[in-house]
DNA sequence: ACAAACTTTCAGTTCTTACTGAAAAAACAA
DNA sequence: TTGTTTTTTCAGTAAGAACTGAAAGTTTGT
C-alpha cells in the first residue's frame, strides 16, 4: 500500500495544508492558521527561521503572523539560554485552545455585534409603522439569541475541561 | 438629539452594514451577508431587483448570493400569483437560523476536517520516534475534542427551542 | 412559433487582502 | 561605542475573491 510508505513529514504538511485551508474558511488568514497548526505538532519550539523555511514564506509573514498567534493567545513566546533569537510554543490543552479562540472571537466580534443590534433595537424602539415594527421584532430576536449565547459561552469557557466534559456527558447521553 | 431623526431605513441600512462586515470577519462573503441581514428584516419577500437596487450591486451578483442563501437554507424562493418573477423570503426564527448555519457548516467544513484528522491519525499509529509521537498525540486529542464538538452540535441541533432553551437554563442557573 | 419576462452564466475587471524583501529600529555583546 | 544579531515596519507587489454587465438560456403567455 501506498500509505505506508508515507513519511511523518508527508503527512504533516497534509495536515498543516488542510489546516489553513480550514481556517481560511472560518476567516482565519492561511498562513496564521498553517503556522498554528506547524507549532502545535512540533515536538520543540521553532524560531522564525525554522517557521520561514518550513513554510517557504517571507520574513515579514512570518513575523506578523507570529505576533498574531501571540495575540490570539494560542502560542507563546520561548527564550532558551544562550540564544538569542525568540522562539515559539503552542497551546498543545484542545480545551484550552478553544477556550481562548471562544474569548477571542467573542471580545473581537461577538460583542461589536451586540452592541450594533442593541443600538438598533433602541433607535427603533417607538416607531409605529409595520415595517418599523416588523424590523424591530426580528433585531430584538437576534439581540436575545447572540446575548444568550454569548453568557453561555462565558460559562462554559469558565469551567475545567472535566467539568465541562461531564455536562456534556449528560447532554449526549 | 440625533437619534430622534433616524428613520427607520438609516438604522436598517447601519444593521446591513455591519452585519455584512461580521459575515466577513466569519469567513462569508459580505454580499451574501447583506442579502441575508436585508431579507431577515424585511417585511416582505423581496425580488431579485429591489435586492439590486437596494443594495446598489449588479445583478449577477445579486443572483449568485440570492442562490447561494438558498442553498444554505437561510432564505427560500416564493412566487406570487399574477407575477412571473421570484421573490425572496427569510427564515426569520433565530433557532432555526442557528440549526442550519449549524449544520451546514458542519457538512461543509468541521466533516472533511475530521476526515484529514483521521487520515493523518492513523497514517503515524504505528511510528515510534518522538516526533511523530508528539504529532500522533496531538492529532488524536484534536480528532477527539472535534468529533465530540460535532456530535454535541447534532444534539442540540436536533432539539426544539423550547427544550435547548430549558437545558441552557439549567447550565446558566 | 414568436416575443417578452425573467434567470443563469461567465469573461473580463475591480477590489481587497496577503505577502515580499529590504530598510529601519531595537536589543545585545564585546 | 561599535559591530552583530534579531525584530519590526512598511512601500510596493502579487494573489485571490468578489463583482459587473452583457450575452445566452429558459420559461411563460399569446
Amino acid at each position: 500500500m501506498i500509505e505506508e510508505s508515507l513519511t511523518l513529514e508527508d503527512v504533516r504538511e497534509e495536515f498543516v495544508a488542510q489546516w489553513g485551508v480550514m481556517g481560511a474558511q472560518w476567516g482565519i488568514n492561511r498562513t496564521m492558521a498553517q503556522i498554528h497548526a506547524l507549532l502545535m505538532t512540533a515536538a520543540e519550539a521553532m524560531s522564525t527561521d525554522e517557521v520561514m523555511e518550513y513554510l517557504e514564506i517571507s520574513r515579514g509573514n512570518a513575523h506578523t503572523n507570529l505576533k498574531d498567534l501571540v495575540g490570539w493567545g494560542l502560542i507563546r513566546i520561548i527564550t532558551k539560554k544562550g540564544e538569542r533569537k525568540e522562539f515559539f510554543e503552542a497551546e498543545k490543552d484542545v480545551w484550552e485552545m478553544f477556550r481562548r479562540i471562544t474569548r477571542e472571537r467573542k471580545r473581537r466580534e461577538i460583542d461589536p455585534a451586540l452592541e450594533t443590534l442593541r443600538k438598533c433595537r433602541d433607535a427603533t424602539k417607538g416607531m409605529k409603522n409595520r415595517d418599523a415594527k416588523v424590523f424591530h421584532k426580528q433585531i430584538s430576536e437576534l439581540e436575545d439569541f447572540v446575548s444568550f449565547g454569548s453568557k453561555m459561552s462565558d460559562r462554559v469557557g469558565s469551567m475545567q475541561h472535566g467539568k465541562a466534559i461531564k455536562l456534556a456527558m449528560k447532554l449526549l447521553g
